[in-house]
DNA sequence: TCCTTTTATATAGCAAGCTATATTTATTTA
DNA sequence: TAAATAAATATAGCTTGCTATATAAAAGGA
C-alpha cells in the first residue's frame, strides 16, 4: 500500500455498482412497456409463483429491508398490480394478490430478464458464465457474514 | 423456456444487484465515521488525484449522469469537503477544490474501500480475484453496447 | 449587432435502497 | 384483567441513481 494508487476500475466494489446500474437500466428498458420496474421484479417473481403471501414473508423471501417492501408495495398497489386484503385471524395483516393485469405479464416480464442476463454474459461460455454466478454468489456470501458478525 | 423456472439467485442480474448493495452498504459502514458516504467516493478519488476540475470533467471521468453527479456535489459542498470557485474565463463553470478536512482523509478513506474489496473477496485466490474482475469488466462492456447501440 | 444555438450547471420529480420511529393489533405477564 | 411487550405494517427522512427540463452564459450566424 505505498503509492496510494486504486484506480475505481479495478475495484470490485465500483464494478459492482457500475453492473447493477447497467442490469437495471437495461431491464427497465425491457420492461417499462409492460408498467413494470426493476424494483418490483423480485416481489413479482414470489407472487407469481404464490399469492396471497404477508408483507412478512415477502421479507424473508426477498433480500431487501421490510420498509423497502412497503414502499414498493404501495407503489404496486398505486399502479394496480397488486391488491391486500385483510387477514381474518390476524387484524395487523394482510395477504397479497396479484391483479388480473399482473397474472398475464408473468411469461413476458421473466423473458425480459432472460434477455437481459443473456444481454450481459453475451461472448461468456456456460462454463464462464457458472463460474460468474459462483464467484457472485462468494462474493455475497463473505459480505453477509462480515456483516451479521459485525452486530452482534 | 418451458417450465418457466426463474430463480433470483441464478439470475447475473439479482445477484449483481445484491453484491453492489452489499458492497455499500459494508463501505459505508467504514467510512461513516470518516464523515464521507459511498456516493462521494467516485468524486473524491478524481478530486484526490487533482483538483480545480470543473463538474463537466468529472461527469466524463465518473460513468454517471450530470444531474447525478451536480447533486452529490451539492451535498459535497454542504457537508464542507469540497469548495466551488467561479472560472474567470468563462461564467459557466466553477472549479472544484477539495477543504482540508476532505484532503487529509484520503488515506483512511482509501484503506476503508480496500478492506472492503478484501472483505468481498476474502477466499479468492488471486487468479480468481483477477478472474472475476475480468467478468464484472465484460459484462459491463457487453451491457454499454447493447445501450449505446440502442440510441442510434 | 441581434438572434439562435450550444454549453455548463441546476432543478424537478421519480424509484429504490437504507435506518429509525410510529402505529396498530396481538400476546404475555404481573 | 390491565399493563407491558412483541409483532406487522407504515411513515419520516435520507442517499444515490435516473430522465426531463430550466437557467444562464458563451459562441456563432444572418
Amino acid at each position: 500500500m505505498q503509492g496510494m494508487i486504486f484506480e475505481k476500475d479495478s475495484s470490485a466494489g465500483y464494478l459492482a455498482n457500475q453492473m447493477a446500474r447497467l442490469f437495471a437500466a437495461g431491464l427497465q428498458r425491457r420492461i417499462r412497456p409492460l408498467g413494470l420496474s426493476p424494483g418490483q421484479f423480485p416481489a413479482l417473481l414470489a407472487l407469481w409463483a404464490k399469492e396471497g403471501r404477508t408483507q412478512k414473508e415477502l421479507v424473508q423471501l426477498l433480500d431487501i429491508e421490510q420498509a423497502t417492501l412497503a414502499n414498493t408495495l404501495a407503489r404496486m398497489e398505486r399502479d394496480s398490480l397488486i391488491t391486500r386484503r385483510a387477514s381474518e385471524e390476524d387484524g395487523r395483516v394482510q395477504e397479497i394478490f396479484l391483479t388480473d393485469k399482473a397474472r398475464v405479464l408473468e411469461k413476458e416480464a421473466v423473458g425480459a430478464a432472460i434477455a437481459q442476463n443473456a444481454e450481459a454474459l453475451e461472448g461468456f461460455s456456460e462454463q464462464e458464465k457458472a463460474q460468474f454466478l459462483d464467484f457472485m454468489h462468494r462474493a455475497v456470501a463473505a459480505m453477509q457474514k462480515a456483516q451479521s458478525g459485525n452486530s452482534r
